[in-house]
DNA sequence: AATGAATGAGGGTTCATTCAT
DNA sequence: CATGAATGAACCCTCATTCAT
C-alpha cells in the first residue's frame, strides 16, 4: 500500500471507528475492526450470506486479514457473539447499576432496556437471532448465548425476590416471573423482527408495564 | 442400483413414508417427503450447513431430486417454511376448536400448546429459529412469519378480550395481554432452544399459568 | 395423457406439421417432427443452449421421446444436420433443374437461390454456422458438411466449364471462378448472419451479378 | 505443493510463458494467459465441449482461477472473442501500413492475409466459427464480430474507389467489390475449416488473384 | 502486520439418459 | 409407443484458507 492510497483508505475508515486506525493498529483494535464489520454484515445480509470476503472488504481491509487475525471464520463469528453477548451484558450491568434505588426501579429499567432503542435495532435484533438460528448445530453458540441468559435469569428473579418480599405478592414465585419477563422481552425481539415497521414500541413497553403491574400491583401503579 | 443398496434404500425410506414408494409417489408426496426430510437436516446440523446433497441422502434420493421438485434451494426452503407454519397453524386451529367452552380455557389451552412436547421439541424449535434467523435478509421469510403471527395475535386477543369482559378487568387491554402472551411463548422457545437439558418445561408451564393467573385472577384460581 | 389433452396437443402441432399427427405416427414422422423442433430450437438459442428437453417440449412431446427415437443427443444433431443438407441439396438440385436452358442461366440461379429467403433466412442460416462452429471436434458433421460441399463445387464447376469454352474466356479456370463462388455465397451468409438487420439482400445479389459479369462479360450483361 | 508436483506445473507452464511464472504473474498477464488457453482449448474441443475446468488445465492453473479474473465464463468468452478479433485488426493494420505503395498492392496484400498460415490456420479458423456459431444468441458476440466486419469492409471499398478511380473501371461499384472480396475470403475459411486436408492454399490464392484480376484487369495483369 | 493472488473443495444447478409405468 | 419421474455426472461458481510478497 502506497502512501496515498494509505490516506485514502485512512480517510475510508474514519468513519467506522471515529479516530485513526493506524496501519499498525493494535492487535486487539484490529480485531474489534473486523468483529464490528461482521455483525454489519450479519445484520444487513444474514449469516448465511455473509462471506469473509464481505467482512474485509466491510472492514476495508484485505481477503486475508480475518484468517490472520482470528485464524478461521468459525473463531470471528464465536468470537462476534461473544462480543455482542458482552455489549449487550455491559448495558446491562450499568443499567442495574446506575437505575434504582429500589429493585422494582432496578427492574423495570431493565425491562425497559430490553426495548430501548440501544438494545433493540435493525443492527442488534437480526444479529442475535442470526446466532440462536444456528445455536443447534453450534455447541459453543449455545454455551456463549446460555451464560448470558442465566445471568439475566439469575439477576431478573433476585430482584423479583426482593420484590416479593417487600409487597409480600402470594401466588406468585420469583422465579416464575423471571422466567416470564425473560421470555416475554425475547418474544418482543422476535415481534420486532418480524414487524419492524408495524412494531410499536410503546405498545410494547406498555405491555410490559401492564404485565408487571400485574404481577406486582403494589409497585407498579 | 445392485441389490444391498436397493435394501439399503428401502430401510432408509421406512421411517418416512412406511412403505417402499419408488418411482411411483406422486408429485405432492415426493414434495412433502423433501420437505420432512429438509426439516430433519436443519434440526440436524443448522440452515447453513444443511445442503441440497444432504437433504437428498436424508430422504434416501438422489442429488437432482430437490430441483426437479423445487427448482431450486430457495424455494425448497420457503416451501419448508411454509409447511412449518402451515402445520402450527393445523394443531392451533385444532386446540382452539376443541378447547373449551369458555374463552379462558381456550386461551389456556394455546399457550399450553405452544410448551407442549408436539411444538416445542428438539426438531421444531431449532427450525423455527433456522428460520428467523435468516428474516432480516430474506422478506419471504419475513412474511410468512408474520401472516403467522399477526394470526396468533388476532386470535389471542379476541380471546383477552371476551375474558376482560366477563371478568370486567381493569389496568388490562387485550392488546396488552395478547402482546405479552405471544412474546412469552416465543420467548419461552428460546429459552428451550438454548439450554434443552435444563429447560423445565413444568416449569415453564407454571411461569405461564402464574402470568394468568396475575393478568385474571377470577378465572385462573 | 387423455383425451382432452391429446387434443389440445393435436392443436398445439397442427402449426408445425399442419396435418394430424396421430399419437402413433409413424417413426419417419416422428423423427422429422423432432428434427424440425431441434432446427427451430438452435435457431432461436443456439446450439449451447439447445437441451434435449427444450427440443422435446418445442414438439410438444415428453423427455424421454428423443432417446427413443435416436438413442442420444449426438445421433439427434447428426441426423439433423443431415436433413438441413439435404433439405438444402433437394432446393439446389431442382433449381439446377428447372433453370435454364442455358449453364450461364443456371449459374445465376444457383447463386441467387443462396440468397433466396427460403435459404438464407433467421431460421436456417444460424442453424449452418452452429453447425459449423461445432465441425473441427465433431468428425461426423465435417464429413456432412465436406459432401456438401463438394457436391456444390463440382456442379458450379461443370457449369463454368460449359460457361468458359462458350465464351472461350482465357484468364479464368472453372476451378477458380466455382471456388471463389462458392466462397462468396458462405461468406454472404457470414454478412447476414452478422448484421441481419444491415444486410441489404439486393446490394448482396447485386453484388453477386457484378462478379458474375466481371468473370463472364459476354454471358451477364 | 510438493517438489515433484512443482516441477511438473513448472514444466507444464513453460510452453505457454516461457519462464516460470508464479504468483507473480500480473492481471493482464494472466488473463491472456487464460484467454490463450481458451482458444486451444476452442479450437481443439469446441466451444460445447470447453469447460472452464479444462480452460484452467489447459493454463496449468487451477478450477477457479477463471473466475477470480473474468467473474464469469461468459465473460471469458466475450473476452477471448475480443482478443481474437483485436488480433486480427492489428494484423489487418500492420498489412494495409506495410503493404503497397499503390491501392492496388494493398488491396492483395490484405486478400492475401486471410490466406495466410498466420490467420488461416487449425487453431484460429474454428475458434472464428465456434463464435459465429453462438451469434444468434448471443448479441455481444454479434456486435463484436459486426464492428470487425464493418471495420473490413469500409476499408477494402476505400482502396477499391481508389482503384476504380485510377483504372477508370465501369460496371462495378466500390462496395459491390468489396462485400464481394469479404464474403469471399470468410467463405474460404469455410472451406479451409470443412476440409482442411483437401483445402489447397495456392489454388484459393490464385482464385483470388483470378478475381481480383477478373475485377481490375488494368491493375492485376 | 498486511496484502491479494491462488487454490481446491463443495455448493447449487442443469441435463442426457434410464426405466417403471 | 410414449411418458415423465428419477438419476448422477458434470457444469459453473463461491469461498475459506494458504502463502509468496
Amino acid at each position: 500500500m502506497n502512501e496515498y492510497s494509505f490516506i485514502v483508505w485512512q480517510n475510508r475508515n474514519m468513519g467506522a471507528t471515529a479516530k485513526s486506525v493506524r496501519r499498525t493498529a493494535s492487535r486487539k483494535q484490529r480485531r474489534q475492526q473486523l468483529i464490528v464489520a461482521t455483525i454489519k454484515c450479519i445484520a444487513r445480509n444474514g449469516m448465511g450470506s455473509t462471506s469473509i470476503g464481505d467482512v474485509a472488504k466491510e472492514a476495508g481491509l484485505s481477503q486475508g486479514i480475518v484468517n490472520l487475525h482470528f485464524e478461521s471464520k468459525d473463531n470471528l463469528l464465536t468470537e462476534t457473539l461473544r462480543y455482542v453477548a458482552d455489549e449487550y451484558k455491559t448495558q446491562f450491568r450499568k443499567t442495574l447499576d446506575e437505575a434504582g434505588p429500589g429493585a422494582a426501579e432496578k427492574l423495570q429499567a431493565l425491562i425497559e432496556l430490553d426495548l430501548h432503542p440501544a438494545i433493540m435495532n435493525r443492527q442488534k435484533t437480526p444479529v442475535w437471532f442470526a446466532f440462536w438460528g444456528e445455536v443447534k448445530s453450534r455447541p459453543t453458540y449455545r454455551k456463549i448465548c446460555d451464560t448470558r441468559d442465566r445471568y439475566y435469569d439469575e439477576i431478573l428473579e433476585d430482584l423479583c425476590t426482593t420484590i416479593i418480599a417487600e409487597g409480600k405478592y402470594r401466588n406468585v414465585s420469583a422465579s416464575s416471573v423471571a422466567i416470564a419477563l425473560n421470555a416475554m422481552t425475547n418474544g418482543l425481539w422476535l415481534s420486532y423482527l418480524i414487524s419492524p415497521r408495524s412494531f410499536d414500541r410503546d405498545q410494547a413497553s406498555s405491555a410490559a408495564s401492564d404485565l408487571l403491574r400485574s404481577y406486582f400491583p403494589k409497585h407498579y401503579s
